[in-house]
DNA sequence: CTATTATTCAAGTTATCGCTTGAATGATGT
DNA sequence: ACATCATTCAAGCGATAACTTGAATAATAG
């Protein structure tokens, strides 16, 4: 019964690509991007039974992708390290690079309209130094609290519908969210160009600009 | 049943993950990344059936990882473009970052003793330059004939094994194979230290010299 | 020590995947 | 048109994964 050497690393492997082959997964890693969190708070974010979200996060622990302490009754889970990020991402990557389907899916978000070129991290922090943009995140409170860029306006989707008289056409607003797996942003910015407003995207999300080593207003941890 | 938009996201990032996420299929993406290929040669290197190695290249080409072209009564798949093998390497690096037990297997092959450290394809390119360094393909000869390391001797393990005495034990003799994926040469490198001589592996295998540049000494394609 | 809360384990059901077999399609040569 | 060859499709079977439910384990509070 004993399978060659060959096969069980490539089996090793595949356990990796595995564990990244649930959406669900992808959610919890999205999440755990943000920062660390316990089981119950993760199941909460992601609409999994508690005893699901625990069977997932020891998938994810097996692959070695995330890792996990006690602190008092809960376990507390987070990524390895940022080459879980960039896996994360690059396989965003690749996923988009010729799926025409996700292309359609990401064309239906704006609208079917042209959607803007995102904003790099880089020009924004400039642009902020300057003071020239507005800068909207889009996550719900609790994860703004934990941190977010400074300066940043956090509201949801259904409060910007309401706010946008009060916004200046003439000022440029980026709005980002988690990541690269959120969807909040392209909401957004598609509703804000319907009202003919100058909205664009950041080029990632939290997780990216805090890689990056730029500036985030931290909260209650 | 209309499922959401961002749930419909994930499940297309999923689908990448999930094409990478079974050996067989693994195999297929290190025989491609040597170069194009029809189906029955595939089936044969990776001791699939047709009918189920055909199945296999279609899921990889759900996932945009490879294409495929017609050329008369074949059809002749190749990896889509750089980014795949970019994600097959990130893969490798992440499953072999914590997995104490891909360690433990590569430990295993290299006769449970000092592995050093792979020598860097800049560094080979610089040194096969200047003369002072045996470079060995450890890959199948049909696989070396349609392209090698220029100076580059091909010979399998068991042949190894036979010439070992001719060596001189003065000069470093660096191995490679298909990449990162690949154990002969691993394997290699293992046969040629226990024998005495001066032996390394090169860092990664020829898919990943030609991605970088260097000269490729071609034959028949 | 007992009760409580957070997490994990275990068993069972349903859905999906991987492999095999045999037939169908597509392109080529006679 | 016919035969031939490479590949793909379709159906069936066994194995595996996902989700649910209910019980077990760990750590803390009273």
């Amino acid at each position: 019964m004993s399978i060659g050497p060959k096969l069980a690393l490539l089996e090793e492997y595949a356990l990796v690509a595995r564990a990244m082959s649930a959406p669900a997964r992808l959610m919890l890693l999205e999440q755990l991007a943000q920062g660390e969190r316990g089981v119950e708070a993760l199941a909460d974010k992601t609409d999994l039974t508690i005893a699901n979200c625990s069977q997932h996060l020891q998938q994810l622990r097996r692959a070695a992708l995330v890792t996990s302490r006690r602190d008092g009754k809960a376990v507390i889970y987070r990524l390895t390290d940022a080459k879980t990020l960039a896996l994360m991402d690059l396989l965003r990557v690749v996923a988009e690079r010729n799926l025409a389907q996700v292309e359609r899916l990401l064309r239906g978000l704006s609208s079917g309209e042209d959607a803007p070129e995102p904003v790099s991290r880089e020009d924004l922090a400039a642009r902020i130094a300057e003071g020239s943009v507005t800068v909207l995140d889009v996550r719900p409170a609790d994860e703004y609290a934990v941190g977010h860029i400074p300066g940043a306006l956090n509201m949801t989707l259904t409060e910007i519908e309401r706010i946008v008289p009060t916004l200046d056409p003439a000022t440029e607003i980026v709005a980002y969210c988690r990541g690269p797996y959120c969807i909040y942003a392209h909401q957004a910015v598609a509703a804000l160009r319907k009202h003919g407003l100058n909205a664009r995207r950041l080029d990632g999300g939290l997780p990216e600009w805090r890689e990056d080593g730029l500036p985030v207003m931290a909260g209650a941890q």
